[in-house]
DNA sequence: GTATACGAGATTGTATACAATTTCTTATAT
DNA sequence: ATATAAGAAATTGTATACAATCTCGTATAC
């Protein structure tokens, strides 16, 4: 993708993150192409590399559609990653740079500060950076390509099942995780990275009034 | 992608798995697009995928060129495809069904009935198509989803630095993998997935000949 | 009144013309 | 003879016209 297509995915992807686009919320081509003053050619390539990442479902000659991830994929999403980051954050302590240290002290001191000020969305998104982080200093990068999808994913999980109370403890947890990695203690960060994620996934509510139905046909006559 | 897309897409992902298209080999598309008999359009939708997957690599307004991984990238991918099959082969042990199972001795078995027999490229696909099934086996979509991309690159990397003799002991790890998961012997299983992707990884011979330039200016005005 | 069939509208899919960019060649000035 | 610049060739990037497909409403047959 060049320069102007990383743009509109960018922008694209986080009205997603942020439900300005809402899950099952169709996505018409040429009206997204009027809105970035472009031709359908560049918004088509962004919506395929989005549908790749999952963030949206092409449904052949019928239609773009944001994701609604069912409780089971939210599942599926938390346990990769759970894998990726358990090894991510080992590895982190074993190859993070002082300089890759203070960076990411600093994104947990930024964090703590605007806390509560800020806006909902831009505070889960300054946690998944902080993750995103992480996953950089890990020196592999597929731990950085894989949990960026997965984060991304995992807004759009919060979004549709999340009880508003996420990052109640998020910035003390991150500021624990941030200590073991200092400390190069590969297995406390890892046993932390483990109970945050499942702190967040059990702050899940997989209630039937948050699963947002893809069709009326579920409503009226489900199986 | 659709169907027609799709074939397109799994032809030129065999013609690189299979080194009919080497590392840094120039795809121009008009000239797939003309072999294909079909428009640039396709072709380039499919090209786009290809180098997401990193199989390709698109440079704008210049080409799109064969992947040709440097020991660097063939280490992440291995450590990669550790880090995924053993938890993967972990899973298969414990959701595995009786119906996987099977399957999975066919293939076993089919693998040693053909081991010497056919070509060397078919060998090493089906040796590729084993751990997939296990990905597919552990229930989780990531797992499948990940390490088809990463088994495709695995492919190109011992075109590269391989010393063409593989396939000798795969098989075999194979038949004692599958025990494993049949025993639903975890630990055993994924210390055999681990002990295997060493020695595939053992084989590489990362010597300077091995290694393919990526321009002539590299061989005649070396930095 | 109901069911089927036809057709209009909306949307995506494909081909193609043209624009932009890069690379290589060639001509020209020094 | 060499260096620089102009331009020609090759390739990708973008816009657009048209084709294919799906959805839904309406009309018509029974």
């Amino acid at each position: 993708m060049n320069a102007k297509e990383i743009a509109i995915y960018n922008k694209i992807k986080q009205a997603i993150i942020q439900q300005k686009l809402r899950p099952n919320m169709q996505l018409v081509e040429t009206e997204i192409a009027e809105s970035f003053g472009v031709s359908r050619t560049p918004i088509r390539n962004v919506l395929r590399r989005l549908s790749y990442e999952r963030l949206v479902k092409i449904i052949a000659n019928k239609g773009t559609f944001v994701t609604s991830s069912s409780k089971e994929e939210a599942k599926e999403v938390f346990e990769m990653r759970r894998i990726l980051e358990g090894e991510a954050v080992k590895k982190a302590c074993l190859l993070a740079t002082e300089e890759q240290l203070l960076e990411l002290e600093q994104m947990v001191e930024e964090e703590e500060k605007t806390h509560l000020d800020i806006e909902y969305y831009d505070a889960i998104q300054m946690s998944g950076e902080f993750h995103l982080k992480i996953a950089e200093m890990a020196g592999n990068s597929y731990f950085y390509q894989y949990l960026e999808d997965l984060i991304s994913l995992t807004h759009v999980i919060i979004s549709i099942y999340g009880k508003n109370q996420e990052e109640k403890d998020a910035c003390l947890h991150h500021r624990h995780i941030f200590h073991a990695i200092k400390k190069r203690d590969e297995q406390l960060a890892a046993e932390l990275a483990l109970e945050h994620l499942i702190d967040m996934e059990n702050n899940l509510q997989f209630s039937d009034k948050n699963q947002l139905s893809v069709s009326l046909t579920e409503i009226f006559n489900p199986k």
